[in-house]
Order: C-alpha cells, then sequence, then structure tokens
RNA sequence: GGGGUAGUAGUCUAGUUUGGUUUAUGAUUCGUGGUUCGGGACCACGAGGUCGUCGGUUCAAAUCCGACCUACCCCA
C-alpha cells in the first residue's frame, strides 16, 4: 500500500478497505455509498447547505426525469449532453412517445419552471440549489468518486436582472468555495477555461481545480456565466420598473462527491486515508487497553472518557469490539480517524490519558483535568497543518516553463496569447489540456505566447486532466 | 473511439494447458467457547460455493465455443 508508487492502485485499495463505497453493485460506475463514506458526504453537504442558506440561496427538489422537447431546447447544451444521457423509453408495458432522460444536470429541468416563476423584476434575483444524484453514461475506466455515472452533487442555479448582477453572483460563489474548501484542508485553483473547454451553453466557464499526486489535475466544481443563452430558448423574462420585457441572465455553480476523491488524494498516507476533522465521520476514537483483571474498570472508564469527550461537542466513537488493541489502531488509521485516545490500567492510575494525532504520528499524555483544551487544540493543529501541507504541495507542483518542450507531471504555467490557433497547438504538442488562467491573480504579469512569441496577458495552466 | 487480460465462499487463491477420483484446493474472514489485550494473538469446534450471466458443443463442462455484464490495463 505504497501511495508514491502507485497511485491508482493506492486509491482504490484504501477506499475498500477504509468503507468509503462498495463498488460490487453490478452496475458500471455506480457504487453503493457505506455508511462510513455516507457521514463524510452528508459532513459536506452540511457546510453546502450553510453557505447556500448564508447568502440567500433556497433548497429546492426538482423531479429526477426530464421530457426529451425540454432537454432539446438549448442547441449548445444537448450537442455537449447527448451523448451521456440515460433514456427512459418505456412505461411499463408501453413504449412513451415522448421519451424521459435521468438529468445529467437540471438545467433543462428547472427553465421551463423558471419561465413560470419569474414575472417581475421583483421576483430576482432568483437564487436555488439542490443536493441530488445525476446521470452520465461514462464509457472510460470508472473509479469510485472520481469518475462515477451516478453522481452525488450541489448545483446552484441563479437568475438575475443584469449581466452585472450576475457577474456580482459568481464572485459570491468564490467566497462560498474557498469557505468551504477550507473545512476540506483543500488547496485549488480557480481557472478560466478556453472557449472551447467551457460548459455547452454557456457564456464563459471557470473551473475549480486540483492537483493528484499523480501529477494529473482534478476538476472539482464549475461556475458558469450563462448571460442570456438559456433564457432566450426557455423564455425566461421578467418585466422592469419601465414595463420592459428583458431576458434575464443567469449563473450556475456545482461541485460533486470528487471532493471526497481530493481529501483521499491529497491527504491521504502509506497508513490509510486522513480525515480533516471538520468532516470526519469520528474525530477521536477512544480506544481502551484493558489488561488481565482490570477489565471492567477500564471499559467503564473509557465510557465515562468518551462521554466528557461528545459533552464537549466532538464526534465520539467508543471502540469496544473483542479484538486486541493493535488490530483496533490499524483499522482507525485506514479510516483516517483525525485523533486516537488510548486509555489503559497505567493511565488511569496516572489520572491521564495517551492521544495519537493520525497525520503526524505524534504521542502525547494528557492530563484528565487538561483534556478538553489540549483535545481541542490538537484538533485543530490537524486542520492547519494539513491545509499547509498540501498548499506546500501544489505549489511545489507549479512550474513555470517558457518552452512546450519535456514538460514534467506537473502543473505547467505558460505565456499564451489567446488565439484558438496557438492554444490548439499547445494542447497538442504537449498532449495536455489549457485549464485557463487564474481568475484570482489580480496583477497579470507580461509574459511572450509560448507558440507565436506576442505579447501575452494570459498565464494558463496545462495538465492533463484526470 | 480502438485493442488486450481477467471473473472460482465476504476477500485472495489452486484446479482450466490435455473435458471425466478433489467431496472444487489452501489461506484469510465469519460464528461459538476459552486463554489473552500499551501496535495486526492463540487453541478447539463450526459456517460459508447455482465456479460472473445466458446460450451452445458433448455421454460428460469450473475446464471448449459465442454473446453479454463487470473489473483492470494499454493505445488514440
Amino acid at each position: 500500500m505504497k501511495k508514491s508508487e502507485d497511485f491508482g492502485e493506492w486509491y482504490n485499495e484504501i477506499v475498500e478497505l477504509a468503507g468509503l463505497s462498495d463498488k460490487r453493485y453490478p452496475i458500471k460506475g455506480m457504487n453503493v455509498w457505506t455508511p462510513y463514506g455516507w457521514k463524510i458526504m452528508q459532513h459536506i453537504d452540511r457546510y453546502i447547505r450553510h453557505y447556500c442558506d448564508d447568502t440567500d440561496h433556497h433548497e429546492v427538489l426538482f423531479p429526477l426525469l426530464i421530457p426529451e422537447n425540454e432537454f432539446s431546447k438549448e442547441k449548445e447544451h444537448i450537442k455537449g449532453f447527448d451523448a451521456e444521457v440515460f433514456w427512459v423509453t418505456h412505461a411499463g408495458l408501453n413504449p412513451l412517445d415522448v421519451k424521459m432522460l435521468l438529468r445529467p444536470t437540471s438545467e433543462t429541468a428547472m427553465y421551463p419552471m423558471f419561465s413560470v416563476w419569474i414575472r417581475s423584476h421583483a421576483d430576482l434575483p432568483l437564487k436555488i440549489y439542490q443536493i441530488v444524484n445525476v446521470f452520465r453514461y461514462e464509457t472510460k475506466m470508472t473509479r469510485a468518486f472520481i469518475r462515477v455515472r451516478e453522481i452525488h452533487f450541489f448545483e446552484s442555479h441563479t437568475c438575475h436582472a443584469d449581466f452585472e448582477d450576475a457577474e456580482r453572483q459568481i464572485r459570491e460563489n468564490f467566497e462560498i468555495t474557498e469557505k468551504l474548501m477550507r473545512h476540506l484542508c483543500l488547496p485549488y485553483k480557480v481557472l478560466k477555461r478556453t472557449e472551447w473547454d467551457k460548459f455547452p451553453g454557456a457564456c464563459y466557464t471557470v473551473g475549480i481545480d486540483m492537483l493528484l499526486p499523480s501529477g494529473r489535475s482534478l476538476q472539482l466544481g464549475s461556475i458558469h456565466q450563462y448571460k442570456d443563452n438559456f433564457s432566450r430558448p426557455y423564455e425566461i423574462k421578467y418585466e422592469d420598473e419601465k414595463g420592459e420585457h428583458k431576458y434575464v441572465h443567469q449563473t450556475t455553480f456545482g461541485m460533486s462527491e470528487r471532493l471526497i476523491g481530493a481529501v483521499i488524494a491529497v491527504h491521504g498516507d502509506d497508513k490509510g486515508i486522513i480525515m480533516p476533522p471538520d468532516i470526519a465521520p469520528y474525530q477521536i476514537v477512544v480506544v481502551p487497553i484493558p489488561a488481565k483483571g482490570s477489565v471492567e474498570e477500564v471499559y467503564s472508564e473509557a465510557k465515562k472518557l468518551a462521554q466528557e469527550l461528545k459533552n464537549n461537542e466532538f464526534r465520539v466513537h467508543l471502540d469496544l469490539r473483542d479484538v486486541r488493541p493493535g488490530n483496533k489502531f490499524y483499522d482507525w488509521e485506514i479510516k483516517g480517524v483525525p485523533l486516537r485516545v488510548e486509555l489503559g490500567p497505567r493511565d488511569i492510575a496516572n489520572n491521564s490519558c495517551v492521544a495519537v494525532r493520525r497525520d503526524t504520528g505524534e504521542k502525547a499524555t494528557i492530563k484528565r483535568s487538561e483534556l478538553q483544551d489540549r483535545v481541542n487544540t490538537i484538533i485543530a493543529s490537524i486542520s492547519e497543518s494539513l491545509l499547509e501541507k498540501a498548499t506546500k504541495n501544489l505549489e511545489n507542483n507549479i512550474v513555470d516553463a517558457t518552452s512546450l518542450d519535456n514538460l514534467p507531471e506537473k502543473l505547467i504555467r505558460v505565456g499564451w496569447c489567446g488565439s484558438e490557433e496557438c492554444g490548439r497547438k499547445i494542447e497538442t504538442t504537449t498532449d495536455r489540456s489549457i485549464l485557463g488562467n487564474d481568475v484570482s491573480d489580480a496583477s497579470p504579469r507580461k509574459v511572450k505566447c509560448v507558440v507565436c512569441g506576442k505579447d501575452a496577458e494570459n498565464v494558463v495552466h496545462l495538465s492533463k486532466p484526470m
């Protein structure tokens, strides 16, 4: 189980051993969420709900099925998704006149309703989101959380009076992303996609990208400016103060279960995964160390200890299984519980316990009277150091290049004049994709286009996407 | 998009070359009882399989043939 030797194999093995998902369900790319993995996802969803609600988005739930005629209204959009939809062609024994599809994303489910809901400028902005599963017929090899056919994700959809207000929404989405990623201890890049790589139907697309240990990039989410590209075919109009009828401007924002894949990939080590404390199903596991003659005493003290920690708002698991302590240590290390607290006869005699950090392996003997403070400090420090380590790692894997020869398997930055001709050339000669320029970079440097040599304003990131 | 390899208890695996005495092998896992417990314990007894699915060849198929499903790999 060496992470550095074969990342792909390590990843599959860890997902299975840690009990995050079961891929034995007999449909390709449709895995079962097992309890431990689902708990992680629910913690992530909880933060998504919190930050969406906090910014006046409202949660909704649209039907899974979309009729074919609604799906077909925006022509770029169908072109982009046609090849990867699952169709419902029959109801009972009867073939359907109008086929239905399993949503690959919900624009075409929601927008007919938006057109009914929105009448006046007073109805704007409309900001909604939902947390659902979507279906995409992936033909490539699937991988738990990273490439699946049934995807758990959240999508927010907004409608605005004009382009500027939609732009404001996109800036708000960047802020939500930052807060969310902080809980996951994940560094990331916000990169504006090329014209030929944008979401089908969008005016522009911004990707939220991170880097895997293999050197490939992984897109964790995306934010789209639609302008009025969808509101025209779907007739989403409002009447402004002057009585004029105008089309709304729209945005979407989404992130998926890939976030879990990223957490595993970035923080994990040879012993297993390491859960960031904010999303860990259990932040602390209490392992009693019984000894001949003191079993009852150790167990009852361990129960007290666990309850004490629970009272201090930690998510705690007390492991009373009848297996040896060493066995439990290995199990919880694979599952990545941030902090392990051991309690044996020696500790009881000293009125203390032993705390072991999952990320560094550091052991500390803690007086029971100081338990709450010390544990608080350690948990906070684990979050900090996970983010710090991951950030350093990302920075060390970004390389500025002035030519396209002999590029390492990292995130490459090069100058690009912005022309499609040069862009395509960059992609074909390097066998990489242009992920785009960093939208958070406020002071663009003067560079030359790596292909034509002209002055360029775009410093774009290249990588091989997962 | 094109090609390749594989599928035998929860998991890994022997057996497939050359169809027929292996009761389909072994380990692990699981269950019960006991001794244990500060980094993967041990003893005893027990449980677990339509050999991926469907069809074909044959007196006879885990074994040969075909399709499909699934997993994994390589190339574009």
